[in-house]
DNA sequence: TCTCTCTTGTGAAAGCAATCACATACTCCT
DNA sequence: AGGAGTATGTGATTGCTTTCACAAGAGAGA
């Protein structure tokens, strides 16, 4: 029974089962059942059926899920069967590890612009690229069509990187500085603020 | 009305709002109400005060909040009024970048000891630490009554190290790397993986 | 072929979470 | 001092998410 409106929070776990789908596949497994993939994520395998049942039926009663299938289904639906290029603004001590991380491409993505606001950056590579001049990002998003962002720039900069990014078209952005930035409909935001993680957990020490 | 037994969901809110409540105080704001806690969270009026009650009664009728008088009891409500020593383990490019970030003193956690495998690495000094042998993290994390760990090493060693960490009483984990690990009732994980942020961005692309 | 076992997909039920709406109470202004 | 305006805290309600439980399908072995 496919897609009417699929709620965020199910769209949310996708990825994971992507993910440990991937891992299942450099294992060798070629079946997996909804209750094998529950015990790797820690989830029930009512829901995982659930969830699935949201897109469509990929499994095979009796025997699972085909892992290489499911995974290519699940990177059709979230639009990652090919490679995003991405922008990184801010090339400080966080963007350079993000620069060379090597665990994007197979994802789904690639940093292809980096830019920085300090002159004694700009012009430096990183990883391969260019770090280029915050001034030229207008045009040079524009020029390469690109959606996604990934803003690791102090907190004081944010919003207005921010809103720069958003007036070029980008529609998404991983956000890394520790505030709350504002964006119009349709633009989506993800934050990741390692502070707040360490909190969620020390309520429980 | 005080604690029952508070949802997680409500936890996980809590260190938005404390994050908040500190730049409100930057900003030199006194009193706050519900409904400008809200704007600036994307949270709904009504949502803050309902969390809030779970832990008692922290507002004035017709006034509002007093911004640093909720900041302390959130603090106090999190165990965030002293600073945690934390243990990094993995000081690759990410996990430099984590030893450097001075964002965390401010909101109660301070990496006091570093851990890597790699010969080369052990000895250096980053962030004025010294890069210890993983070897010697039972003795030194336990002398040091370590509770919370950050695992940046890669996927293939996380869970080995996570189990060496619960196995030295550490009941709160923040994992970089790509991969489910699982822990014993009672230990705490959060994940952060941005390839998996990205994807939950894509899928409305 | 028939039976037994396994696993999916899915309505129904149960369990949680968010919102509503208002009694209550505090502030400010005249 | 008193009235108008404002904001909290919370029971009731609405809405959403997860779990349950089972019919139906697939395979394996006799
Ligand atoms: N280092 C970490 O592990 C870590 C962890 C969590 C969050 N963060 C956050 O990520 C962000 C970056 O952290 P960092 O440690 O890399 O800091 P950093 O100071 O090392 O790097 C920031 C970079 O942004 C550049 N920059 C400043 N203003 C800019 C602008 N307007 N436009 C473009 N570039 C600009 C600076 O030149 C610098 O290169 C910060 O908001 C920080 O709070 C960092
Ligand atoms: N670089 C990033 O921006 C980034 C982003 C997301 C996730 N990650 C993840 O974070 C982890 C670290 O990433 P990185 O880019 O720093 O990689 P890295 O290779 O630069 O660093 C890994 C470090 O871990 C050390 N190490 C390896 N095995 C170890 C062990 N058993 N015990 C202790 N130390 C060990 C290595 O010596 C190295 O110093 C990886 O799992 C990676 O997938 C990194």
């Amino acid at each position: 029974m496919p897609t009417d409106k699929v709620p965020d929070i199910v769209v949310g776990r996708l990825p994971l089962y992507l993910r440990t789908l991937n891992y299942l596949i450099e294992e060798g497994y070629e079946i997996v059942s909804s209750h094998e993939l529950g015990r790797r994520l820690g989830i029930s395998p009512a829901q995982i059926r659930k969830d699935l049942s949201h897109f469509g039926e990929f499994g095979k009663q009796g025997a699972g899920y085909d892992v290489k299938y499911l995974s290519s289904q699940l990177k059709h639906i979230l639009h990652v069967e090919g490679v995003w290029p991405v922008a990184l603004v801010g090339c400080g001590a966080l963007g350079h590890a993000l620069a060379n991380y090597n665990g994007f491409v197979t994802k789904g993505f690639e940093i292809t612009l980096i830019f920085d606001n300090d002159p004694a950056k700009i012009g430096q590579v990183v990883a391969g690229k260019v770090i280029h001049d915050v001034a030229d990002m207008p045009r040079l998003i524009c020029e390469h069509g690109i959606r996604i962002a990934i803003v690791a720039v102090p907190s004081s900069a944010a919003q207005a990187t921010v809103d720069v990014l958003v007036r070029c078209q980008v529609r998404a952005i991983l956000n890394y500085a520790p505030i709350n930035i504002s964006v119009p409909p349709g633009v989506q935001v993800q934050n990741i603020d390692p502070a707040v993680h360490l909190q969620r957990m020390t309520y429980y020490l």
